[in-house]
DNA sequence: CTTCTAAGTCATCGGTCGGTGACATGGAGA
DNA sequence: TCTCCATGTCACCGACCGATGACTTAGAAG
């Protein structure tokens, strides 16, 4: 932050701080009252500037949701391909759950998304990040037949997590801690990774790959 | 279905049968747009009827939603309190991601509400609807401390799972035969109950029970 | 000081929204 | 057939929406 930045007072013209505070604006309108409940005319006031600067800087409010709401995080989760399960679903847990994501207003950026799941646009937005960013991931490091309906189940145990936590604010899980979850979670996922094919009586198990 | 009802080729005029037309289209228009994407002019056409009307019956756009995506279902949850978690957890399995539920699109209500959550008081209905109507019967049949978070966690699979179904189309979940995924599912609620206290080396399961 | 470009503003458009009150009309009872 | 009430219709309101294009002005270059 430089001295000309903090002595904004005048409001001195800067096209890319005027669009990087409109981004942070966006996003916590957004988080806060989706797509639909958002207007382009509440971001520009929140930033105290004229609306139209959106459509200049953004194209549409659509861009511009676009923009705000993209996610760049799930780098570092293919990172190591030999990380157990457990490992990438405790970290994924703190990531969704747990953590504060305070550009947008406390919740993931899915979780976000999802709060718009009216428009289509989004709602395909959420599948694709969802069906190739975690899922292969989650399945790759399942064992047995079926992975992929096994890492939707973790996959689903983890949205769920987060749904109930971020829009139903569930007690429990508001106010269990991080590691009394992980615990239960990482139990929930080692069940899902030494499940034997339904029908059948015998374990399938791989290699030894014991819980921790 | 009457004769009349048949042939009401020129519109005879039944207040109660227009008040139902306008309930199932409000249904569909909700359960596939949501809230804000729906309009009060879309649901009267959908009945082929003037839109006033629908102010005229149900007093507003809010109260309309209230009555169309009311849930009476959660009744036989609770019927027998001996009847076992997984138990309980298949049936809901069932009506929550399996189920039909052509009067709402194919959804469960909950999901449907949970697609406006961008209205708080939609919002606070799931809440309420979850935390009051489905937790507790999880809880009470939770063994060990800390049932209500492990309740919450047999909520989020469900809720998850739902989601994934229905608004994120995820292809296992899709293909998945009900039978192969209650399996797996029901060894999930087994090792939540079987869950020892987390950071406690002993297990503390109250009475044996074995896995099946 | 003048000039010129880009950052920001203003007025406004066409459309849709939820909602209201006056009006028309079907259809049963007299 | 005439009356009358409930059912359904119509015209319209004010607010808000996303979006556009002409305009103003800050501020560096010369």
């Amino acid at each position: 932050m430089t001295y000309d930045d903090f002595m904004d007072h005048h409001r001195r013209r800067d096209k890319a701080a005027t669009r990087a505070k409109l981004l942070d604006a966006a996003r916590l309108r957004f988080a806060r009252h989706g797509f639909d409940g958002t207007g382009v005319r509440d971001i520009a006031a929140d930033v105290g500037v004229d609306p139209a600067l959106v459509f200049r800087y953004f194209g549409s409010k659509e861009q511009l949701h676009d923009e705000a709401v993209r996610m760049e995080i799930p780098e570092g989760l293919a990172a190591d391909p030999d990380r157990p399960l457990s490992d990438v679903v405790g970290t994924l847990l703190h990531e969704v759950v747990f953590a504060g994501w305070e550009q947008f207003d406390g919740d993931h950026p899915l979780l976000v998304m999802l709060r718009s799941a009216g428009q289509p646009a989004i709602r395909e937005q959420v599948r694709t990040q969802v069906c190739e960013g975690y899922l292969p991931e989650f399945a790759a490091r399942m064992g047995g037949d079926n992975p992929a309906l096994r890492a939707e189940l973790a996959g689903a145990l983890l949205l769920g997590m987060g749904v109930m936590r971020s829009l139903l604010d569930t007690p429990a899980l508001r106010e269990a801690s991080f590691e009394e979850t992980r615990a239960l979670v990482a139990r929930l996922v080692d069940a899902l990774v030494d499940a034997p094919r339904p029908g059948r009586g015998g374990r399938d198990r791989a290699e030894g790959r014991g819980a921790s």
